[in-house]
DNA sequence: GATGAATGAGCGTTCATTCAT
DNA sequence: AATGAATGAACGCTCATTCAT
């Protein structure tokens, strides 16, 4: 059973590799006989593997989830300051998003990745607002907010000026955007 | 001529009226079939209108750029201090935005009015990186791509919490988050 | 309206004969490309006018029912005498048969000409037990029954040997079968 | 080989006998799936066993005609008088067909049974003809012909009406309607 | 030899778009 | 100018048949 299995996933990834290539391709999204095709198999078996369009699609997204909450378990965000922390966040989603920056957007919020992540994210804030990190006011759900439009610009700037960069910038921004200090506020 | 223009354009705002009602109830965005049947004509009729798909969209899109054009050029922009410039950008985006929050997105940036706002931002942005509101080494289009973003952020974030909060939170975070200090940066 | 319902029975006409033609033609049953082929319009089309492949050929045999019965009920048989009534079944069923041979078996017989083409039959054959044509001891089941396959075997025989002849063979083996002797039963 | 062609021969059987099975059941002729699934076997398996779906029908229909072409060589038929010989002719097609009423239909004749059973049909009419048990003007074919279609109406009919019925009833016709007379023909 | 997976063809459907009236 | 009908492309599905293991 373990052969099997090995090659139905081994099919089933080169299916989303050749629909994620297709995607980064740019303009329409591809239609199920163009994947089959850039994967070298039959439409029908296609449909053996994703049985629906939408599967393949929320699938896919479901891999850079996957892989993003991997790799952000890995960083060990609650043994380093917030700061540090946001700025491991930001390289991480950067590398990632640069990847999948396609893919983003098509994907539906439902799986259990995004979960992980949430709470991750979750428990970061948490920490930078008790710990003073953050000025005084902001929630963590405003924070998640505006951390995870700015992470989608890291993603997407990462595309063309580079991980590193998209990442500081961005790392930079929030720290300096949120952060707790004597002056008066701009507003 | 002036008659049947006014006739004309009062069924295409009818159209894009019906349009904005459907896409606003969430779910997959409507079908020609759907819009036709909303606008009360049927779907030849329709096409009169929008010679296509993404026409409509595009169109639906563009009002809402229009009207957020509109606002910024009333906004006096040049005749305000860069800080006091990005607020009212923000308070217009976020009020606009609230409203179309469902169309963003099925937006491509092709239109006129996407020019023009984006002439309009850059030159605030180029007024404060030249006057020391913004830190050295931003370029224009990284302030731009960042305050895009979170310009979506306040649109999204206006739609419950309310046009004001969510504007005061985004300008404040992007000003703060770019400006020019004597600190040591975070990163 | 009368405008419209004609053009659409004249496509459907069509669409049947080119149907008809190609069951014709031998072989496999053509599928719904190819008879949307035959007849010059999309397969989409094709749809609107037999929502079902089953459809489609129910309709065809349908039409071969009806011929029949119309003929059938122009042919007076009341009015005459029941081997002549007979004679006038073979002929139609032979002529129309020879038609539709490849259609005949590809139907169901659920349709309203059906059931009027029975009535007719048993009538008949119900006057001809009466009147002593047929022997005693059959039932108008029984030579329903066997009047159907002999009028199979002419529909069939007309293909190749001429509606009259196989018409003419097929109504004296029937009468003769049937009919009231005072010879000892052959059996 | 003698012991894997019994077990050959064995499942062979079964899945004929399924098949037989499947088909009495009425409605649509079933699927490969079906049929594999009805045997316990898989579609791949039945695959081995009959190459073809038609080859499968083909088969099933081949041993009715076996039975038949066994038992017509039993008949004797060439050493009784040709009344006789249609008569037992119509009781074994009655006996074997009220079996495969289902089957019949569905096969198409190029086996070898259907051969034999042509040859020994033919050599009895003929001799008919050649007797005078016929009348003059009836060839061989026409005949044949109409003696299959009465025996297709006898086969259906014994289903219901029992054996011994429907070929006295058949032979009875075909005799009858057939034979040689004085009488002035009724057409 | 038996099996699961793959294939190709066709079915029935939706929908954006075009055409004839 | 407005409409119903037509079209083509794609979707999701079934099934007979073939292939690799």
């Amino acid at each position: 059973m373990t052969r099997k299995t090995a090659i139905h996933d081994r099919v089933a990834e080169a299916i989303l590799d050749a629909t994620a290539d297709l995607l980064a391709e740019g303009g329409e999204p591809p239609s199920m006989s163009d994947v089959a095709g850039a994967a070298g198999i039959s439409r029908a078996t296609l449909y053996r593997y994703f049985p629906t369009r939408e599967q393949l699609f929320q699938d896919l997204g479901a891999i850079a989830l996957d892989m993003t909450a991997t790799r952000l378990a890995q960083a060990d965000l609650d043994a380093v300051p917030v700061p540090e922390g946001i700025a491991r966040i930001a390289r991480v989603c950067a590398a990632v998003g640069s990847k999948y920056a396609a893919v983003i957007g098509h994907v539906e919020p439902t799986g259990a990745a995004e979960q992980q992540i949430g709470t991750l994210f979750k428990a970061l804030l948490r920490r930078g607002i008790d710990d003073g990190t953050f000025r005084a006011g902001l929630s963590v759900e405003e924070l998640l907010f505006l951390l995870g439009y700015l992470l989608q610009a890291a993603a997407r700037m990462a595309v063309e000026g580079g991980v590193e960069k998209a990442a500081a910038l961005v790392t930079s921004v929030f720290l300096h955007g949120t952060e707790n200090r004597k002056d008066a506020p701009v507003t």
